[in-house]
DNA sequence: AATTAATTAGACTAATTGGTCTAGTTGAGA
DNA sequence: TCTCAACTAGACCAATTAGTCTAATTAATT
């Protein structure tokens, strides 16, 4: 049966909530209110706000992680064809999403990741395991030679991706799209052979 | 004559403190405490913290346009070399202060983009006014076939920038130059005809 | 010299912060 | 069925939050 609340729920319910308002704009009791569950839960299952926070970027990360390994193998699309619909998706997403939020990974890399040591690592962490990823897609697709081989699968794959969160500080302050738009379009005309 | 305390020197303090701390992270008693001013000086100057930060931000921005503008008119470089000369400027000056910073535009924009309008409009309006002082000189040196004409100036000014912001998150928690190196290389290998 | 508005100074406030503590409850294993 | 650790519950706490208020001081204007 297990007890009432669960620690999963928890997490996903706090991703929900500092993805949108951050780190410091949000309180614990907040979280607790939202969640639905008690302080002493909450202390019984975190160490600490920051412990908490660290493990919603965890499970956020491992779980983006596992639905971009499925979205690529399952994918019936070229190398090059599946990277754009990737990113269209993930565009069209954030349009759902009233381009307000973005990625809790980068949100959390630029609010703490100069005064938190563990967050910031936790961040790199999913990050470069995304990345891993990529480049395993761009290096199948130079190998069919569609994607240049002036720079390595790796190197391609964060260029991509962090210029992908570069379009994140312009979304959340336009609150639309072109720019995304745009980088879309540079990007893969940039990097097609 | 004037008074003891100076709004200038304020907002410059404020520059720092809110550049490397963020803007929730930050009280006003540690405002006020950095720039050596009792609470109601600071009251008496802005009306809220809010207020403070915006112009803070506007402050910065005027004053990086100003510098920016300069720093092209005084350029005896071709124009993509005084856009790789103006990039490389901005990389080192990041590691001189260990990478942990980034730029404050882009740090409000991430952290309150989303919950605060007037910060977001603000931040806005500086990006914009770089940008038109980058797609001056990419528009020269797009003249001068140096520079792709695949993409309009303003368009490619956008890339590039915001693909510059996309730098700051990782450097942020990777804390060195790498990526940011990496991207230096292939924008610029994109861009050139 | 008198008046006035701007500025300085910091004590104070109500609300909120992250976190602690104790008491009671639950569920699984012996 | 008994035991014990995990969990639930929320009152409580010291510190901090943004902001207010009143009084004193300063500089410029009349």
């Amino acid at each position: 049966m297990g007890y009432k609340h669960n620690i999963d729920e928890i997490l996903d319910i706090g991703y929900d909530v500092l993805r949108k308002n951050g780190y410091h704009n949000v309180g614990v009791n907040q979280i607790l209110k939202e969640a639905g569950i008690p302080k002493g839960s909450f202390y019984n299952f975190f160490e600490s706000k920051e412990d908490f926070a660290v493990k919603v970027v965890k499970r956020y990360g491992e779980t983006n992680t596992e639905w971009m390994k499925a979205f690529f193998d399952n994918s019936e699309l070229s190398p090059i064809e599946s990277l754009q619909s990737f990113y269209k998706f993930m565009i069209d997403t954030n349009e759902t999403d009233d381009y307000l939020s973005g990625c809790i990974v980068n949100n959390m890399s630029i609010e703490v990741g100069r005064i938190n040591n563990i967050m910031a690592s936790k961040a790199n962490e999913q990050f470069i395991s995304w990345l891993n990823i990529l480049a395993q897609v761009i290096s199948k697709g130079q190998n069919l030679k569609e994607i240049t081989t002036k720079f390595n699968a790796l190197e391609i794959a964060e260029y991509l991706h962090a210029g992908f969160y570069g379009t994140f500080s312009r979304m959340k302050v336009t609150r639309n799209r072109t720019y995304m738009d745009i980088w879309y379009n540079m990007s893969f005309e940039f990097i097609k052979n």
